[in-house]
DNA sequence: GTGAAAGCGCTAACAA
DNA sequence: TTGTTAGCGCTTTCAC
């Protein structure tokens, strides 16, 4: 078995709550003894083992990621902004994809739940009671979506519409196409919502071409659509969606951003490294992981007779900081329409 | 605090032991017994607290995977048939990326060592002596590189590379590059040594252009030389340095595949999004994930006594296990020339 | 400043 | 078949 904290304290020739006390509360044990034990441990190669610690102090030292589907690019920047902030915390990060299954989803925070510090639950699916139910089960944090006193980390998806109905209503498109994502994805409904305002606001016409998967190949399905329409410009759901939509248009010999212009959302790594790059709204993944991890660990150390205030709080809070560094269009110059020929 | 064994004990009018037992040795306890306690339980929503468990059994339940970049759109694949595999077996997985850095690595083995039952380990770049330091920490299984009596899960880079020569070979190539990627990477050292095999029979010239990070922007940096070396055909360390690569050809205004033909490795999502696909050798990357946790699972079950021995078998069933499925060429049907102009 | 003792939630002998 | 006891590795009173 491993070296034990019992070990490090009889090579130490003290008791084990000094070595305890020497490798958590250094100033809570005489600088001389400190010293020996810490050089003892380091000798012995001794890691505290967090599970054990978890028992007594009822943390664990690890934090719960909860996403729909890895290889969407969209997340592992998210991830990695996560890992970034956790690591840096001292936390580890369990990370479990659902495959695109809410269901699972929910049995998944109760998996993780004893386990963990806390969750960061991206779920865009999940419906409203089954969030609230995860968020009883352990201390939770929103990715990319809302709910009523669940504290949040999301984008502002309304202005971030606006901006790109405004760029396309600048290049004079009066008549501009939607390819939804799922009906049930929030990211989904606020997209609309958004872009419903903007477009009347802008004296656009908005057509909504139906629900799509979240994938390339959705964007694909949404082509003849799209064609059929008649629009000039087409805002993708996602960039995925988006570049399957380019290849769906080019398939049926559309020139792209020649009789049509294609829009997506995400700015996932694969946007810039098509030519010309895909037109795209920017959504500060990494910031968000980071973002949600600062929440959830400040609900963790806040008073814990406070902490419904903190919740309330924290939401406020968030709203303000992810709303600050806005979407923004990519600025890959190239040319008039920056809206790729793929 | 959550419910616990004793409450559910308590409610049902029996031990915690026999709930214990009622909940995972079922068999041992009587029927009636059981079922009240079952019902209990479901009524109070317990859920046994895996760490407080792994303290008394020595097993955690949870599995540490640890990886140089999620963001590379090779491993969302394995990781998921990683975690399908772990789910199905009732293991939570704990992801964690290492950001490339290998000195990194040997750091998360240590944190995690004591949180889960094993490791799987996908450090390209750590030394053999690292390697075999991680696995005295934990059981461990290596993926996509070998170390003497560590078991490991790997592709068939030579068998891969001959493929990719004996295609090119056949389309007329008498002189082919090779973008290499990092140095110190098994997975490139291993692919050298079969183009050099490979095309030494073929009677190919080799032209090796130098080491590159395994990046996008890589291929990017890489096409100068694959100009200036005049070959007709470039192999490149992976997908996304072919796709870089490409990019940069199209840049220098070299016509691919017209002037030049490019051949990627590893089949990650994006070689297919673009048009037409990217001539790529195809890892099956999710079986490396499933068998990885078959392998691992495996060990852990093994009588202790026996484990050494174990090691090296599986080590030599694993050998033979990923070469099977080969790798193969994709097959998206583009004409004479697979070769994308993108 | 330090040690002894109790306990976190659970399982695994050992008795009964 | 079931309950009692001890203990996993650690922290945390409570004495000294």
């Amino acid at each position: 078995m491993a070296v034990t904290i019992r070990d490090v304290a009889k090579a130490a020739g003290v008791s084990a709550s000094t070595v305890s006390r020497a490798l958590s509360i250094p100033d809570m044990v005489d600088p001389e003894t400190r010293r020996r034990v810490t050089r003892v441990a380091e000798h012995l190669g001794y890691r505290p083992n967090r599970a054990a610690r978890g028992l007594s102090t009822g943390r664990t030292g690890n934090l719960g990621l909860i996403l729909p589907d890895l290889a969407n690019p969209f997340f592992p920047s998210v991830v990695k902004g996560i890992q970034l902030a956790a690591h840096q915390a001292d936390y580890q990060v369990f990370v479990a994809d659902s495959d695109e299954d809410a269901s699972t989803e929910l049995g998944l925070v109760r998996v993780l739940a004893k386990q963990v510090d806390g969750i960061i639950l991206c779920s865009p699916r999940m419906k409203p009671a089954e969030l609230r139910e995860a968020a009883t089960l352990a201390p939770v944090v929103l990715v990319n979506r809302k709910e009523r006193s669940i504290p949040s980390v999301s984008v502002d998806n309304v202005g971030g519409m606006r901006q790109i109905i405004e760029h396309l209503s600048a290049q004079g498109h009066r008549s501009v196409g939607y390819v939804g994502g799922p009906r049930s994805s929030w990211s989904n409904r606020e997209r609309v919502r958004g872009l419903r305002v903007a477009a009347n606001q802008n004296g656009v016409e908005l057509v909504e071409l139906g629900h799509f998967a979240p994938t390339f190949d959705g964007g694909t399905d949404a082509a003849e659509g799209a064609v059929i329409s008649g629009v000039s410009a087409v805002v993708a759901y996602n960039d995925l969606v988006a570049l399957g939509l380019l290849n769906g248009l080019r398939d049926r010999g559309v020139d792209v951003p020649g009789e049509m212009s294609v829009v997506g959302i995400d700015n996932i790594p694969m946007s810039a490294m098509v030519q010309p790059s895909l037109t795209t709204l920017d959504i500060p993944k990494d910031l968000a992981g980071r973002t949600s991890v600062d929440l959830l660990l400040r609900l963790l150390t806040e008073e814990s007779a406070h902490v419904a205030r903190a919740r309330e709080l924290a939401t406020e809070l968030l709203a303000r900081h992810t709303t600050a560094p806005a979407p923004t269009t990519s600025t890959r110059p190239t040319g008039r329409s920056r809206t790729p020929r793929l």
